[in-house]
RNA sequence: GCCCCCAUCGUCUAGCGGCCCAGGACGCCGCCCUUUCAAGGCGGAGAUCAGGGGUUCGAAUCCCCUUGGGGGCACCA
């Protein structure tokens, strides 16, 4: 089995691309089969420098390594259509010889006003055969050209093509509803569906996935294949990622449906990708949280389901805060590591092996770390002095009882939560005050805020002298009255 | 407008004729644990299986229609 993923380079790699690529390397896998990538940059206009870069560096991120592709190479490249041009133009060439295509010189101005007079018409917007066998002298007599001609495939005017989807099952198009596709552009370069079918064919690829959305064009391409005696791919249409409100995911409305904007907020790949393979698709037993490895035993085309899943990113949440609760902590210090220098914390005192633990099970993304920890690097916070003051207390006895949790601090004569605890409590029970009052003030004047981690963990974690200096400006900032 | 695809809790899904007056997960709501927030444990609400016709002894599961949603109709992929 060969299947490929293929991209263009017109911008942010999408996160559909990793979603049937990630099919892709499942099923090759598992059957002992390739993954391949192949760039298909045959439209200059939309070509966005660097995007090639960034599918590269964004698949291998997420972690679906290709087995043959522009940068590795392999047996059937190049693996970049627009090295690719002269196999399309021979291609083309041959079809028009046989009479399956032929040249067309209508400006776009025609083709768009042949169009519009069809639609109206409430006829299926088709080009006309206008230029259908005329020489290229005739035609241009009869005015309307452009300069450089275009091939265009000839479709039957009856019958109707089929095909069998791994996924939908048999799909069918009446001929005379599809339009005579251009194969060949003035520009030289193929069409999308000339050099699909012409690459897949000589890339050898098996099992041709894809996209909803290529539906409608399929038979085009089973045309194709049949005219030139090539044997037929199986193809699977995947159902299409969609918004909130149901059309599909596209990058202007979500900043998700962009790869990098998941490496960028503090998603996992791992988790990602277990995410992703539950979009559309489940395991036998019902298990929601598994390897890529367990994926690949069980991943099976024919399980996808055919209705376009609305992306969660609650579920996604859940998920990547799993991952990471199962973490181990060296690993994540290295992980979450970039996001907190990024954010300017020199996450070195405290050190991140003693910081992680504190924050380890309420994580839910890398990126929420510098907002986690960051009381922790910075000795002095911004916060509402009034929060210093519980509820059900004043400002004088939150004064005392600040004044005196500064003479316990640098009284203890070890400064382990336990301890700490314990002389915290003690003191909380000589003031006649409740633990509750005293730990929220406390966790105010240590933390920053009124929700963090276990405060005597993090004391601990601040060291004496830390948690000194804090209750020190909280003890200046009471409000007061 | 024309063509194609799709339709089970808010969301992701299980289900491929009887085990289903529909199971799981996320989210939500309680309770427990608890110094806050999480995490964890327990429990709960939540789907007349879009609607209507068939087929069948029996349908969420098969067929048809309607409705709804989505996609496609470029010298873009």
């Amino acid at each position: 089995m060969r299947l490929r993923i293929a991209p263009s380079p017109t911008g942010d790699p999408h996160v559909g691309t990793a979603y049937i690529a990630l099919f892709d390397l499942g099923v090759a896998r598992r059957n002992g089969g390739r993954f391949i990538l192949r760039i298909e940059d045959t439209d200059q206009g939309r070509y966005v420098e660097n995007s090639e870069r960034n599918i590269f560096d964004s698949l291998r991120w997420i972690g679906l390594e290709w087995d043959e592709g522009p940068d590795v190479g392999g047996p059937y490249g190049p693996y970049r259509q627009s090295e690719r041009l002269p196999r399309y133009r021979e291609f083309a060439e041959t079809l028009v010889e046989q009479g399956k295509a032929y040249r067309c010189w209508c400006s776009p101005e025609r083709l768009k006003r042949v169009r519009e007079e069809m639609q109206a018409r409430k006829e299926p917007p088709k080009y006309d055969r206008f230029c259908y066998g005329k020489s290229e002298a005739e035609r241009r007599a009869l005015g309307e050209c452009t300069e450089r001609p275009v091939v265009r495939m000839l479709i039957p005017d009856e019958g109707v093509t089929a095909f069998e989807d791994l996924i939908r099952g048999r799909i069918e198009f009446e001929n005379k509803l599809i339009d005579d596709q251009v194969l060949l552009k003035g520009d030289g370069f193929p069409t999308y569906h000339l050099a699909v079918v012409v690459d897949d064919h000589e890339m050898r690829i098996s099992h041709v996935t894809r996209g909803e959305e290529w539906i409608s064009s399929t038979p085009k391409h089973v045309l194709l294949y049949e005219w030139i005696g090539w044997e037929l791919p199986k193809f699977a249409h995947f159902p299409l990622l969609r918004n909130e409100n149901r059309s599909k995911v596209s990058k202007r409305k979500n900043p998700w449906a962009t790869l990098p904007w998941f490496r960028d907020n503090g998603y996992l790949p791992e988790a990602l990708l277990n995410f992703l393979a539950l979009l559309g698709w489940s395991m036998p037993d019902g298990r929601e949280v598994f390897s890529f490895e367990e994926f690949v035993r069980e991943v099976d085309l024919e399980r996808i389901s055919t209705s376009g899943p609305i992306f969660d990113l609650n579920k996604l949440d859940w998920l990547n805060g799993h991952y990471i609760r199962q973490m181990p902590l060296d690993e994540l210090a290295e992980r979450i590591r970039p996001f907190l220098e990024r954010a300017g914390l020199a996450a070195e005192d405290p050190p991140l092996a003693s910081a992680l633990p504190l924050v380890h099970e309420r994580l839910k993304r890398l990126a929420e770390g510098p907002e986690l920890l960051g009381f922790l690097y910075q000795p002095v916070g911004e916060y509402d002095p009034k929060l210093l003051v519980p509820k059900g207390l004043d400002a004088g006895t939150t004064r005392a009882l600040l004044d005196a949790s500064i003479a316990r601090a640098n009284e203890a004569p070890s400064f382990g939560h336990a301890e700490l605890e314990a002389a915290f409590r003690e003191l909380a029970t000589e003031r006649g005050v409740k633990t509750g009052q005293l730990f929220m003030t406390l966790r105010v004047a240590c933390t920053y805020g009124t929700v963090s981690p276990p405060l005597f963990e993090t004391m601990e974690v601040l060291g004496r002298e830390g948690v000194v200096t804090r209750l020190e400006v909280a003890l200046a900032r009471v409000p007061s009255e």
